[in-house]
DNA sequence: GATGAATGAGGCTTCATTCAT
DNA sequence: CATGAATGAAGCCTCATTCAT
């Protein structure tokens, strides 16, 4: 689940660091301006208006700054989201058994997300743009990444060539495609036929 | 060569059709404001200003406006360029004999220039984002893909479910994956097996 | 009175229709904002910068702009007012019993505001330039008028073939007069002296 | 004759005081942008850009401003044109003998070219801003001015109370009037009825 | 001289951010 | 705290005027 609001439940009272206790309206408030702001960069990109954001948000913009100080605060946050969603994907495949069906495992459903929401795409291109936001969900991803590489070079299932640095690049290409609007399995399948190694059928 | 600058030389001093007769100093300012308007969106993407961008070019804010009455219309002669600088690279892999070289040619030449001057990215994106400027480029460009897919398809080196839209979408996923700055070579030959048709095995 | 300041007191806190709930700070810059403009393109004409006026009403352009979208639509809502003036001044007049006194009363309390703000020629004289700035006013005051010239024709105290366009050219031929600087009161009372039906001298 | 265009002729070599000889083309020149200038404020006011002007001259901006150096300039010597006209009116007024008529020749030479020539109206209106622009011929014109009044107050045939200014706030405002669309005739002959001492008729 | 390209100060407007209510 | 009005730096563009061809 990608899904941009707050997801502490009754369940899971503990908020996640940096999220201090926050009242039950602004915690509202928060999630109402989150969900705005993902529909809104989707709709209109990088141009939106913080005042468009606050006016879906039904929100004043005080408001909107008392939660994020920042524009780009805003877009780290989303990203942030963004990319917690991209782990817990690379999370969901570390526990497939085939290094292989891992890979795709993790390609076809950040795939999917990326067809679904278009908001996932410019958020991350966005956030692509400086290294610095999210640094510590980047690290998080690429070390999931690491391994799901290691495993499938270790039974020659990816070609050889490709590292997590190609991943990331690929997966980020991959958005951009789908972006102009194909069929998101067959362009997924595309890729993951590409990162494939040579050795796909040792025959008998 | 998609080079931004006039390609008039002493041996084709006929204009091309649509420029009119530019005093010398005038098609010199025109080719130094290109010039400068890529780099300049190459570095800072579009939120350039055109101040920069004349000043760049060490020519008054007056002058490019004179050349290009608006920034709009600036990134569109600039997408214009690239396109071209497509088109003839489609052009050039349409003279390959053999079928998979021929997209093989066009892909990694694309991707050479998207690699060399990574402000092609910008630019296509920005101009993907409104399907009317450069139309009569996209279509001659479509053409062109058309028939190479085409060819591909009837000897089965290209999967058979890739259509025209879908290398579109690769080119510009290939694009955004190169703009990350990995190996342009190693990104493009991925894709291109991606697209590589099944039957490779030609039956002994 | 035509005065440009907001016309709610305390007396009457419904706001006119078109004018929501304005915080009481923005009504208040509302019309400092009104009032610089006006006297600022009585100073200078339409020449006037934006800037200028918000700077004679000790306002940010932003505030000035978050008031009136457009220089134009601020020159809008100053015809308008204008007009509303006018057409103060022409029921006034119509209360008058004595066909040809109306008349006078409408010119000459006319005449006085426009010696007294300048302004008015050049809003009135920009805002005749595009008829359709301020329609409704236009119509509410010509048709006053029509009722005016028609009652002093019935008595035969106005010059037979003096038609209500006769007296809006006359209003805006005296306008210009005025502004030149002479004596209103004598200026008005030529071109009144003018409108006069020759049946003065009522038989005995 | 009010025409713009030079009114040197072989029987007249003497050039006006400030026109220097010119070359046979050059003259051509400033004529047509007299000319060209002349219509461009008609249609679009004093907005109208210098290279308007220029191109309806069918002349570069250059040249244009080989002859005006100013805009300013421009304006002044179209305003000068015109107020010579008036001048050559309120001369051949002068010529009429009787007092009253000499007044009325006067007001409807003056109203006919104003009905006739809307770019008279907007180049006087213009010129009327700043006192020092045509100091020369305003002089010239008030004089005239004067003696015809005097004329006519000498025989009563003129309100008492009507002085040179007020007779040019009177054209101003006939001027403005006009403007407006309506029947010059009429219009004029309402300001002179206005203008009319009472001592009209000395029934017998 | 004529031409029109170049110049750049200056105008209008936007929008991220702050602050009074 | 929420609100939305206020702010003003900064961007895009215009146009009177200058200058190279």
């Amino acid at each position: 689940m990608t899904s941009v609001t707050a997801s502490t439940t009754a369940a899971d009272p503990t908020p996640v660091s940096g999220e201090r206790h926050l009242r039950a309206d602004a915690r509202r408030n928060r999630d109402k301006i989150l969900v705005a702001a993902e529909s809104a960069f989707r709709d209109q990109g990088t141009a939106v208006q913080m005042e468009d954001i606050a006016r879906r948000a039904a929100v004043g913009v005080g408001t909107l700054y008392r939660h994020f100080p920042t524009k780009e605060a805003l877009v780290a946050e989303l990203a942030t989201h963004r990319f917690s969603g991209c782990i817990a994907d690379a999370e969901t495949a570390l526990a497939t058994a085939d290094p292989w069906s891992a890979i795709e495992c993790f390609v076809y459903s950040n795939a999917e997300q990326m067809a679904t929401d278009a908001g996932l795409r410019d958020t991350l291109a966005l956030a692509g743009m400086d290294e610095r936001v999210c640094a510590r969900e980047r690290e998080g991803l690429e070390q999931r990444l690491g391994v799901l590489v290691e495993r499938a070079h270790a039974v020659g299932s990816l070609r050889a060539d490709v590292g997590v640095p190609d991943v990331e690049a690929l997966m980020c290409g991959l958005s951009a495609a789908i972006a102009r609007g194909g069929d998101w399995r067959r362009l997924a399948s595309i890729v993951l036929a590409g990162m494939r190694g040579q050795v796909r059928v040792t025959v008998p």
